[in-house]
RNA sequence: GGUGGCGUAGCCAAGUGGUAAGGCAGAGGCCUGCAAAGCCUCCAUUCACCAGUUCAAAUCUGGUCGCCACCUCCA
């Protein structure tokens, strides 16, 4: 079967068919840089990442490009309000662009950790201010826009495709009712595209309207066009931003380039916190540093650090278009569904380490499971069903290791093989290094604790042997028997 | 109020017309000197509820109830 996606726009799945096949242009709206990293940033990007990765395992050529917003977007709504950055730098008494900085690293520190990829381009807003001012005469020029004392609006009525992501119908999208209407525009709908700046603003560029700064909506348009051209494959984002971002996003990029912006729109559903909506207002939100981050304070909800990976199996263990809901529980759960595969992953590298050229093959329909992990993740980017032939295969290779088989060298290479393919490559939760065992020194010492339980299990001596082993329990570690030796591992 | 979505076992979660994947938790067994890990068996006659279409529905249609999201900063 070939990849089907859901497609925002069409609200429906539809075969996937790009532009320019091998080659898929994709953008994702990235992080406003004012804050340190949460749930949502780990759902949505652990989404997309698994979708690039798909993609090019399928054998697609991605250029993946994902911004970074360090300027525009207003704490208060697109027409009054102060920019987030400026806020924030104001309250810790630093540059916004320092502000920016920090959080930018703070941010690709964290998506490091849970293994995500880099995407190919970062553009920051801030670079490309050329760009948006470009943008923003050419849709003066289309008559789509209008300037009012140095501020630009885009005009939503010359565009008649505005409400097309979103279902809304314009007449529908009755604004004032919460939004304070700036006399200055001509209908309350309208949005801006560059705003004049007060001279106290700090971030204000010139521009043919005056000293000013772009809108909220104007850098992902000029800075997709500019990576991927004027019509592209992929859109990702948040479901949150479907409204009123996404669909201001192709008001201008249509408007001015007269052709199709995005082909198919991906959006992930939103994270929950103990059935709660997640939220800035809330102050509810969980840090993707309080799960992960052995040198950041613990989260009182968790009470300990938990290995990044298993943050992304929870994220993966449910679909992209669906809500987590994130919960202790659920991480724990995540936590022991992780080590259920890299249990079975670490016995076929053992079994690897002292295996010989002869031996038994494996038996198993590799090609069966691949093909049945192919299907899920074609049906819409189904991790969780993917997941789930994985651990099909962790039981039939358990099986098959316990069973005294003694597997070739081959046959346990194509095992492996496919846990590194698909668990590794495509869900990023197979690390070349497991991560049970510690450094050399550690990993020493720990041999020879087992040299010394070995010789006193062969004695007889099971005082000795138990101690050792509960002592070791005590300080976090456990011991496995298996029939290639004892094994190791953080508890 | 407008728009969109969801409701599957104790929990998480696939499944979108052909007779309920998988994970966690739980019970029993095997293995083990004892464990741990692993393996085997069991754990939803049933998919919020009510009608309807169909040989056949968790899957389609209509209705009811409940939950959520967006419309306002958020991924």
């Amino acid at each position: 079967m070939a990849l089907q996606v859901y497609n925002t726009l069409r609200r429906d799945k539809e075969p996937f068919e790009p532009l320019a096949p091998p080659r898929v242009g994709m953008y994702v709206c990235g992080p406003t840089v004012y804050g340190h990293s949460h749930m949502g940033h780990a759902k949505s990007y652990l989404s997309f990442d698994v979708i690039v990765r798909w993609l090019r395992y399928t054998g697609y050529e991605v250029t993946y490009v994902q911004n970074i917003t360090d300027v525009g977007h207003l704490t208060d709504d697109a027409d009054a309000g102060e920019d987030k950055i400026i806020a924030e730098s104001r309250r810790r008494g630093l540059h916004p662009m320092a502000i920016a900085e920090l959080f930018t690293n703070s941010y690709l520190d964290d998506m490091d950790a849970l293994g995500l990829l880099r995407p190919d381009i970062q553009p920051r807003a801030t670079g490309h201010i050329p760009e948006q001012i470009a943008l923003c005469q050419e849709l003066l020029a289309k008559g789509h826009a209008y300037e009012v004392n140095g501020s630009v609006y885009f005009d939503v009525k010359s565009f008649e495709g505005y409400g097309k992501l979103s279902g809304r119908r314009i007449e529908d999208v009755e604004s004032g009712a919460r939004v304070a209407v700036l006399d200055e525009k001509r209908d309350p709908r309208d949005f801006a595209l560059w705003k004049a700046a007060e001279p106290e603003h700090i971030m204000q560029w010139p521009s043919p309207w005056g000293a000013g700064y772009p809108g909220w909506h104007l850098e992902c348009s000029a800075m997709s066009a500019k990576y991927l051209g004027n019509t592209f494959d992929i859109h990702g984002g948040g479901l949150e931003n479907q409204f009123p971002h996404h669909e201001c996003e192709i008001a201008q990029s249509e408007g001015a380039h007269e052709q199709p912006f995005v082909r198919y729109w991906l959006h992930n559903h939103m994270i929950t916190v103990n059935g709660e909506k997640m939220g800035k207002s809330k102050g509810n939100f969980v840090l993707i540093k309080d799960i992960v981050n052995p040198d950041w304070p613990t989260h009182p909800m968790l009470g300990r650090k938990y290995d990044p990976l298993v943050l992304r199996f929870y994220v993966l263990s449910s679909h992209y278009r669906s809500d987590l809901d994130f919960t202790a529980e659920g991480l724990e759960a995540a936590e022991n569904g992780l080590r259920r595969l890299h249990t079975a992953v670490g016995l076929v590298r053992r079994a690897l380490e002292r295996a010989a050229d002869d031996g038994a093959d494996h038996g198993l329909d590799l090609a069966g499971f691949r093909s049945r992990f192919a299907e899920a993740m074609d049906d819409d980017f189904g991790a969780p069903g993917a997941l789930a032939v994985l651990f099909d295969l962790c039981r039939a290779s358990n099986d098959l290791l316990n069973s005294g088989t003694r597997l070739s060298r081959a046959a346990l290479d194509e095992i492996h093989a496919v846990f590194n393919d698909l668990g590794g490559t495509v869900l990023g939760l197979v690390p070349a290094q497991l991560p049970q065992t510690g450094g050399d020194l550690e990993d020493g010492l720990m041999q020879l604790l087992i040299a010394m339980r070995r010789t006193a299990r062969a004695e007889k001596n099971f005082a000795l042997a138990d101690q050792i082993r509960l002592q070791l329990t005590e300080l976090g570690v456990v011991l496995e028997d298996t029939r290639d030796g004892t094994s190791w591992r953080r508890a």
